[in-house]
DNA sequence: TCAAAAGTGTTATCCTTACACCCATGT
DNA sequence: ACATGGGTGTAAGGATAACACTTTTGA
């Protein structure tokens, strides 16, 4: 590989699709056919990546608009033996608003990653059974539990939701995910996926989650106009953690992103809540909770 | 694109290293040659990529050992015209302590962003005279001016190290670097170099400054011991900005992260400080400083 | 004994947390 | 009137920032 034009190499690009939106339980992701993310070919046409994903991003979902998105993660796949070529896929991650009508190809995932949803305070008999299993596991090696502890939340550690990753591949790397072990599906291990399609779904969670914090990403999954109350469960959905609702106001209110509107919410019972609608501050600062996203304990 | 099998593209695929070393002054890059970024094709192994990348990387500068890796992003060159293939990047940043021998073929990032250099207090006035002509620039535009203050850290707003990319990407908008404007050379607009490589080293920059804060990645640029100024002036070196001395002492010890070794550096003048080793902590939680890297006012 | 660098404390202030309580609306 | 959800206030505890100060070495 050095400056002497070595032999190029050729190889097909795939281009993989995490469409995200939000659902009233859980953030949804569009899925080609049944627990398949949808992928295509790189187009020939020479526009920038970015570009080129969101004309083939919106023509997927019948010209929906897509109101951000980002890279994930590139990588090559291994399966394919024999052949002179490698598949080399770019995942992308984006968000759109309007996603809801088409439900026939929409999957939650939670479905997927069922350990992720922390929102109840409910003694979850799954979940201790999927931690029995890991803790067995990785019983005879100390630093394989110091990972499960990590990772789980066990002990001294506090759960992360950032680290949904992590998390799956522990999982995937104790064969208690049906990508890794297909003859004992467990209770709790949540839907396989096709290819590695719930590692990249994985990732996708992962960076949801990071960047719903310390960016204005939030709002892209929210209506122009919203109540603090939808906000907050908004962020509830993506972290899978129940939020402390006085807290959380007062921290978002003191950024001064939001404006309010004179408008009043009379649809749902109760006192109406005020309509607010995101102002980027002139200054752009728009951390919405920075590190400090002010849990609720349940 | 949908799943019939439509037209398979075929890419040329390269790979582009961002190899970083901490030399005494400023961070340090592997350069092929002359302002140009290692780059080379991906090779057919069926390797992972990141695998296939350290082997590469390691076979590049001599065997030299890679400490720490992950990638950067990947894009798709659009000068190539005419061809009906596209040239595919993928860039992985990696971070080895021992390139020092080899000065021949190290940059410093600080001649490639000198605005980024901001440890000295001094009133710096290549730094005003850019910001100057950026302030020139966006003048008409209420938007651009927005940005220019956001980033550059004018009236209200702080300066962000971890938004080198951002800044860069603004300068380049405004033509104040080579590669948008060669016709007309700036002082203190730093070396340019070829293709998009200064936007890649910036992306590097960027990531490195963010993984510092909330990773244990700076430890991978530092000897097995260390003394805490080392670890403070590492610190310095890569976020570009002074750090108040003992508050970052307790800060780091707090931590635990540090394991004191029963040694001395009596190398140099003054007296002797502790040489520490990093400790993984048993829980793995290795924030460093997370959010809050105490900073020296100068 | 002085310079140089390591290392320690101490305070004021801000931010977060936890908890308690009041307000406005429909039935 | 009361259930329901919206909305406000406040005091305790903890973390940070700024500053002053002491200790140990070599020259």
């Amino acid at each position: 590989m050095p400056e002497t034009s070595g032999p190029t190499m050729l190889c097909e690009v795939d281009v993989i699709a995490v469409l995200v939106t939000l659902g009233p339980q859980a953030p949804l992701v569009f899925l080609r056919r049944h627990n398949t993310l949808p992928s295509g070919p790189l187009d020939a046409k020479r526009d920038s990546l970015q570009r080129g994903f969101q004309q083939w991003a919106e023509k997927l979902t019948d010209c929906v608009s897509i109101n951000a998105m980002e890279q994930l993660y590139t990588f090559a796949d291994q399966t394919e033996e024999g052949t002179a070529r490698r598949l080399i896929s770019i995942s992308y991650l984006a968000i759109s608003r309007d996603l809801s009508s088409r439900q026939s190809f929409l999957g939650s995932f939670y479905d997927y990653f069922p350990w992720e949803d922390r929102r109840t305070g409910d003694t979850n008999s799954g979940l201790d059974l999927l931690i029995d299993r890991l803790l067995t596991w990785a019983h005879p090696y100390p630093e394989k539990l110091a990972r499960v502890r990590h990772y789980f939340g066990l002990h001294e550690s506090e759960w992360d939701d950032e680290k949904a990753l992590d998390r799956y591949e522990l999982l995937w790397e104790a064969g208690l995910v049906g990508e890794s072990a297909p003859e004992k599906p467990s209770p709790f291990s949540g839907l396989a996926m096709a290819h590695d399609h719930r590692r990249i779904l994985a990732t996708a969670l992962s960076r949801l989650r990071s960047k719903v914090r310390y960016s204005a990403m939030i709002f892209e999954f929210l209506p122009m106009l919203f109540t603090l109350n939808q906000l907050q469960h908004a962020m509830e959905t993506i972290t899978g953690r129940p939020v402390h609702k006085s807290n959380f106001r007062r921290l978002v209110l003191n950024q001064k992103l939001l404006e309010e509107t004179g408008r009043f919410d009379d649809s749902a019972p109760g006192r109406p809540a005020r309509f607010y609608r995101f102002c980027q501050k002139r200054d752009m600062s728009c951390y919405l909770s920075g590190a400090n996203l002010p849990l609720e304990k349940k």
